[in-house]
DNA sequence: CAATAATATGTGCATATGCACGTTAAATGC
DNA sequence: GCATTTAACGTGCATATGCACATATTATTG
């Protein structure tokens, strides 16, 4: 299934995690920790994803009082690229349902949120 | 959920690859390229996979009329610590089904296989 | 039967990922 | 107010994975 979607992105030229990122940035500022929490993954794994938005400009860190955390704000020029990523990721979603069925898609979405949830206090080394 | 069974699997110093391989390789012999086909992983992960067994006397490798072919069988000895393996491999399962339900998981098993048969003919770069 | 195509395999290389470690800065304790 | 702990972050290193390529062997075709 990520396959799927990566095929997709790649058009333009989007990795399935920097879209992952992208999206979920949003104009609203975060810190790097911040962030990976919501996208349950890895901290430094995000730091490299970050990386080419940075060097995009889509992304930019601003400095705020506590000099350690760097916030992490959506350009307007990201903002409107993301607009045209996620329609691709539109139609990435589409083609999966139009293998899979749109209810099988939804299915396994809520369930596996579930089992994220679920799983996730159960495991030490989670991110 | 693979972190789930690797917990398990690495107290007998299984990667959760490798046991995956030896659960299939049994001891009907098969090609490198059958199993791959069985366990729908690529060829060269396999090759790498299949490394450590060998290396342990699991598996050995048993030349045909086909020069080209090295047929793989489970000895003896692997068939042993196959079953040792097994055992460990049923109490992760037990372990995730008292996390999510024993339902909930038999159906994701099912929609996995589902998705999976579904999706593997649209994928071009499909194993 | 020679030339070409197809098959079975290994290996080099690039990439994504997570952990361990180091560094800087803030918070806390006494 | 200084010492220690905690927090936020980057980076080195190890590993798993897949693709491209190389090699050897069998099949096919003219």
């Amino acid at each position: 299934m990520t396959s799927f979607y990566e095929q997709h992105m790649r058009q333009i030229g989007l990795k399935l995690s920097q879209y992952s990122v992208l999206a979920n940035i949003s104009e609203q500022k975060q810190t790097l920790v911040q962030l990976a929490d919501r996208l349950d993954m890895d901290r430094t794994t995000l730091t490299r994803s970050l990386r080419p938005l940075l060097d995009q400009g889509w992304v930019v860190e601003a400095a705020g009082d506590d000099a350690r955390q760097r916030w992490l704000v959506l350009t307007p020029t990201g903002s409107v690229f993301r607009q045209k990523a996620e329609a691709h990721w539109r139609d990435a979603q589409l083609a999966l349902e139009s293998q899979l069925g749109r209810e099988f898609v939804a299915n396994l979405n809520v369930q596996m949120q579930q089992a994220l949830s679920q799983l996730k206090p159960a495991l030490p080394e989670a991110n």
